[in-house]
DNA sequence: GTAGGGTTAG
């Protein structure tokens, strides 16, 4: 058996290409074979997966109720059998081709993949670590003092604990409950001592380094570790184990696989648990899934029998990578081994659905737990109304939430700040401050993400007396800032212009001693992008490399958006020495806040430095593709918007030529659409159709920028129907009624297209004998969705396009966001012979044969 | 030894 696997594995090795699904299915096959150790005694763990389907999954699907979807139906009947794999497989994009990576539509998240979760009490361990009553009154005491009585404490306990177990046992659970590794360092320091043998110090030392791993204290947990290696008692199983895992929970991977490698290297066998441990920090270090499922293979090659941990993590790498596919492969290779999904398994495979924007097969997943036996918890409803939350269905969340509360489920924590996030995003400040209340109430202490929310959710509303008032807050309740309270802090000052502000926080945060990271990078880009100091963004962008930051999607995202923007600074003394140095790059941070704050220089007026600047997206968007960034939808609308600030075609069409070369999809169709061929269409609609699942904002930007170049560079009817697949998309709020069009949240070019395609649809009413309403009227905002606050550019636009066609429209008096027009006049106007032509719009490229002139606007008003 | 929440691009 092992012979085989080494047959087998070398192949695997020199084929780089294997699909991750010809990987997993080998992997899976190799499952279904006993191990070595367990040839004799095959149980039913390795039942055969190459049936088709099991039996339950040919049952009818239940359809999820549609406007206020429950998780959970409140009949006592049972629920329909689960039916994931068919339902997964319909809802998926198989068989169609091209399609877009999860990557694209944005639906994974951009988050640091690794995140402690060291605030929220766990309940404590009832299976596996019978406390003594000893043992649990002394934590309870340990707990509820401070820090300095923690010495006297065990004192006077000490003659009722047993030695080693209690004091193992107290220092796994303080793990759970305490943020700070101060109390477990005077137990382990003061327990030592007791220990009468190398084998209680080992347990002793287990204990500690798991529960300082627990805390984030992974250096501590290091420490001690390596002193029990020098002192003797070190070299056990158990205590790589728990190295590992402390690793694992701190996201720090590639120290996780060097310990596991090392502890090989002294001869030591890993067991389950070991295994389990690197596997967990492979998913939560963002290592590709490959890496888990050789250290799986590993595993079932050295005999150990992997368990539902094992899958767990299994499944929780793919989920946070989006492979989504793989996820529900795993999800169906568990129930094919008899071993059940249980409440883990459901949680982060749903968490994933979730993360593609899926949540009609989230829910439909969730009304399956039941009848496996598996009820939806805390954070089953949490990561389902994040999901909702997260494409901006905040009814959907609320709904859920409160069918939550209705089945009597006790929210925690990250329940509260989950619900807190939705307030914070629709600005219901009432709610924010009720819920502020519940969990004063319920005992729930606000921690670092809730203050991280509400600062954010006040600062976007230039709040910021209340904004201080939280940081007062934080202080006083020693609730400890993380690098993205001050990201966040930093962040909103310099989006309201307050730069002073934003570089005292800065400062702030150099002396805070925390690690600057790619969000806090991020952050100064984007404001260094917006203000044209194009050069300084991109020198940024290389010094957070050379300090070993890895930019992410939005860091690139944010220097591309600065391309084509860029201004004469007012200093004029041009970007920095390459330094790499954290200490004068800040400087140099601090001096650009300055410079800022002294005001932004003028625009670059030269042509070909604009030229110039499109063609360094290429170079940019290489080098992304080699750190292994996929660009998404947001880097293709950034792109776009670079190139209708260009005013060469011939640079534009260069351009994506090139990018073809990286995505012939998603570039092809925006090139074919710019030259005017009408082929493109087909490939277009499915395009769209596979953008789907984005939030609002997402896609209401991706249909801007798209309409936006084309618009800016003649092709005004391609331009126009861009824009109508997207109203047809829903893909504006409220956009368009039949006498009044709102056009605020887009952009200027698709806002005139749509001009057009208004006044088309009601000169057809008009001739088709229909009487206009008293007032028709055209809604472009003030300004109030611009980047510059109050700009009114679209307006300023729309009324230049209204001049220009001479459409009788006028500002109204009161409103100066809003044209209107007695419905009789404008009838009129369209009634007259000219108008037509002058609405009509269209390609100055076109390979469409001539469409006879008098079909036209029937067509286009069809469109509507 | 396993699950959910906060930041940055639009």
């Amino acid at each position: 058996m092992v012979n085989t696997i080494k047959q087998i594995s070398p192949k695997l090795q020199n084929s780089s290409h294997t699909s991750l699904i010809h990987f997993l299915s080998f992997s899976a096959k190799l499952f279904t074979m006993p191990p070595p150790m367990a040839s004799s005694t095959p149980t039913r763990y390795y039942i055969p997966s190459s049936k088709p389907s099991h039996p339950s999954s040919q049952t009818p699907l239940s359809k999820p109720s549609k406007p206020s979807p429950k998780l959970i139906s409140s009949s006592s009947s049972p629920c329909p059998s689960p039916s994931l794999s068919s339902s997964t497989s319909a809802s998926s994009s198989h068989g169609r081709s091209p399609v877009l990576g999860p990557e694209f539509r944005r639906s994974r998240s951009t988050r640091v993949i690794s995140k402690r979760n060291t605030t929220s009490p766990k309940p404590p361990n009832l299976t596996s670590r019978p406390a003594s009553p000893a043992s649990r009154d002394c934590l309870a005491a340990i707990t509820r003092s401070s820090d300095a009585t923690t010495v006297n404490t065990l004192r006077s306990f000490h003659p009722r604990l047993s030695i080693p177990e209690d004091y193992c046992s107290i220092l796994h659970e303080l793990g759970d409950r305490e943020k700070s590794p101060f109390k477990a360092s005077e137990i382990y320091n003061f327990s030592m001592p007791l220990m009468r043998n190398l084998t209680e110090k080992g347990k002793l030392l287990t204990a500690a380094i798991s529960s300082f791993g627990k805390m984030g204290s992974h250096d501590l947990a290091r420490n001690v570790f390596d002193k029990g290696l020098s002192d003797g008692y070190g070299n056990t199983v158990y205590a790589f184990s728990a190295l590992i895992s402390a690793y694992a929970r701190n996201g720090m991977s590639s120290e996780a696989l060097v310990v596991f490698e090392t502890m090989k290297g002294r001869g030591l066998r890993p067991n389950n648990v070991s295994y389990n441990a690197v596997i967990d920090a492979c998913g939560k270090g963002g290592v590709d899934p490959i890496i888990s499922m050789a250290l799986f293979r590993e595993m079932l090659g050295v005999g150990l029998l992997p368990d539902r941990k094992t899958f767990n993590s299994l499944l929780a790498g793919f989920s946070r990578v989006g492979h989504l596919d793989n996820a529900r492969m795993l999800f169906d290779e568990m129930i094919f081994s008899g071993i059940g999904p249980d409440i883990y398994t459901y949680n982060t495979f749903i968490d994933a659905v979730c993360k593609c924007g899926n949540m009609e097969l989230a829910v439909q997943v969730v009304s399956e737990m039941p009848a496996k036996g598996v009820h939806p918890n805390v954070v089953t409803y949490s990561t389902v109304i994040d999901g909702y939350s997260k494409l901006g269905r905040f009814d959907e969340a609320l709904n859920l939430y409160e069918e939550m509360r209705s089945r009597g489920i006790q929210l925690d924590r990250v329940c509260y700040n989950t619900l807190l996030s939705i307030y914070v995003k629709t600005g219901k400040y009432e709610e924010i401050a009720k819920v502020c209340n519940e969990m004063e109430v319920m005992g729930i202490e606000k921690d670092t993400v809730t203050y991280n929310s509400l600062i954010n959710g006040y600062g976007k509303q230039g709040k910021f007396d209340v904004v201080s008032r939280l940081i007062q807050e934080m202080r006083e309740r020693k609730v400890p800032p993380s690098v993205l309270t001050y990201s966040t802090l930093i962040d909103i000052y310099s989006k309201a212009g307050m730069y002073g502000d934003a570089a005292n926080m800065f400062l702030e945060f150099r002396e805070s001693g925390l690690k600057a990271d790619v969000v806090l990078y991020s952050s100064f880009i984007d404001t260094l992008s917006k203000n044209g100091l194009v050069e300084f963004a991109v020198w940024l962008l290389n010094e957070m490399v050379k300090m070993g930051i890895k930019p992410n999607v939005v860091t690139y995202n944010a220097v591309i958006d600065a391309f084509g923007k860029s201004r004469i600074s007012v200093e004029e003394d041009g970007v920095q020495q390459d330094s790499g140095d954290p200490e004068s790059c800040g400087g140099q941070i601090v001096k650009a806040f300055g410079q800022l704050a002294r005001g932004i220089g003028r625009p670059v007026a030269d042509e070909t430095k604009r030229s110039e600047e499109l063609l360094c997206i290429l170079d940019l968007f290489q080098k992304m593709i080699q750190q292994g960034v996929k660009p998404n939808v947001v880097t293709f609308s950034a792109i776009l918007n670079a190139c209708s600030r260009c005013n060469s075609f011939e640079d534009a069409k260069l351009l994506l030529e090139q990018l073809r070369l990286f995505d012939d999809f998603v570039y092809g169709v925006t090139h074919g659409l710019l030259m005017g061929c009408n082929d493109v269409w087909i490939q277009a609609r499915s395009l769209f159709d596979e953008l789907r699942r984005m939030d609002q904002p997402t896609s209401s930007a991706f249909y801007n920028a798209l309409t936006d170049v084309l618009w800016h560079f003649g092709q005004r009817l391609g331009a126009q129907k861009v824009v109508l697949e997207g109203v047809h998309r829903q893909v504006w709020e409220n956009t368009c009624s039949e006498f009044s069009l709102d056009l605020h949240l887009m952009s200027s070019g698709a806002a005139q297209a749509m001009v057009h395609a208004w006044l088309l649809s009601i000169r057809s009413v008009v001739f088709a004998g229909r009487k206009l309403p008293e007032f028709v009227s055209i809604l472009t905002g003030w300004g109030k969705h611009s980047k510059i606050v109050g700009a009114s550019t679209l307006r300023r636009v729309i009324e230049a396009l209204l001049n220009t066609i001479g459409a009788p429209f006028q500002l109204e008096r009161y409103n100066i966001g809003r044209f209107v027009s007695p419905g009789a006049v404008v009838s009129a106007w369209l009634m007259e012979s000219g108008t037509i032509n002058i609405l009509l719009l269209h390609d100055s490229r076109s390979s469409d044969p001539l469409i006879p002139a008098n079909l036209l606007p029937r067509l286009q008003a069809l469109q509507l």
